[in-house]
DNA sequence: CCCAATTGTTTAAAACCTGTTAAGAATGCC
DNA sequence: GGCATTCTTAACAGGTTTTAAACAATTGGG
């Protein structure tokens, strides 16, 4: 696959050298970190897809760490825990970690929940509410379907991806660094301009004139809107 | 918490005894097999919503039972093993176990992860009705039948969980991801493109015309769905 | 009004996605 | 053990989508 970026933060060397054994066998690219505040530096430079997080921490705990990532970015977590106390279980839920391993563990368990993980939120793009209605048009993430005036459009992925962050936030204007981020990922190589002929091919589907765009409104020198203001 | 069923395997009867007493305080309806031949009997006659079994067992052993129970339903199973070698938990996993304490463990433990696996379960596959009819096609998860304009469908276990998985939210896409997750379960290791096959399968015993499907739809770039819509 | 920066538009090639087939591996059944 | 079924992988074809590149049109500031 893509060689997802995975961090791994843990104090205790041998278990990361394990981990890090394992899961770069299963083609991610790992990064590690041996305490809390290492932790959240390293992760707002690589960008990683996944967290695999101890509990346990110097400085830092685990829990305080997971809480600062999760304030910052959607990036998925996968907690050890040393004790397989319920307690614990369920403090590493509700701070928002996607799945718990008890040490000790067996690495390839672990490599099967971070492939689980990784799975499940890759796509998750989805965060929001299910249905958004901006006066005709109306998109439904669920079913990935979007309808204008009732009658269904014929969306590509991108497309549909592009209109569901400008639509979800109607007024607010995105500068095409910040669409490629949402829609197309962090590790995008390309080009901004990119961009703009996904807005162009959306706007010949969803605008009544295309040439005067009521929906998707260009911001000249700062990016693109939806404007859903005039009803 | 509705009384739930749970399945004890395990001919040690001290253990039972134990497990019992602090699941029934719990509120779990508990059932007792001694023996392999007879966890399975019993499985078919109550339907339990997880069953607790032990990997030693007389006659057929824990994991023979699990794979039988496993081809006929979807009903979660907490393995029960002797030794903590990382071969029993990978071997209880392979079968389809969906979690493992090792002996001697402690009952509270045992009481929490039938509560976490109970919890994790009836989120995903075993929700909702017993009974599912959409259109011409009716499914009933009980008697693991699928029925298309009555006639009954030869569906393989996959290919039932899968159009369970499916039929069950109509209109909503399932990316493969999830398909995987829910069908396959987390710790499988393989390759997306595995549900295409069985869709492809599914497709040709479903669909009136597999090339122009009616129930289970492709989503380009997303997934699947199924459309009840057209009734 | 002119210029440079920015955006709109077109095209073709590259990359991607799905349907399908077939063969090998795993599993269950006598 | 051998047979039948089921599951998984691999490969290819065909279609769709995405991207890069080039050029045209527009914008806003001086």
């Amino acid at each position: 696959m893509t060689g997802k970026r995975i961090l791994i933060v843990d104090d205790d060397v041998k278990i990361v050298e394990l981990i890090k054994l394992y899961l770069s066998r299963d083609g991610y690219k790992v990064y590690a970190a041996y305490d809390g505040n290492e932790a959240v530096r390293l992760a707002r430079e690589v960008h990683p897809d996944l967290i695999v997080l101890d509990l346990m921490l110097p400085g830092m705990d685990g829990l305080q760490v997971c809480r600062t990532l999760r304030a910052k970015s959607d990036v998925p977590v996968i907690m050890l825990t040393a004790k397989t106390t319920e307690q614990d279980k369920l403090l590493g839920l509700e701070t928002g970690a996607d799945d718990y391993v008890t040490k000790p563990f067996s690495p390839r368990e672990l490599a099967a929940r971070v492939r689980a993980v990784l799975r499940r939120t890759t796509e998750s793009v989805n965060v929001g509410p299910k249905e958004v209605v901006r006066g005709k048009l109306r998109m439904n993430f669920d079913a990935h379907e979007a309808t204008l005036d009732g009658k269904l459009l014929r969306l590509t992925p991108m497309e549909f991806r592009l209109l569901g962050v400008l639509a979800r936030e109607p007024g607010v204007v995105f500068s095409r660094a910040r669409l490629i981020e949402k829609v197309f990922g962090y590790d995008f190589e390309g080009f901004d301009r990119t961009v703009d002929v996904h807005v162009l091919n959306l706007r010949r589907k969803i605008e009544p004139d295309p040439e005067h765009p009521r929906y998707i409104k260009t911001v000249y020198g700062a990016g693109y809107k939806f404007d859903g203001g005039g009803e």
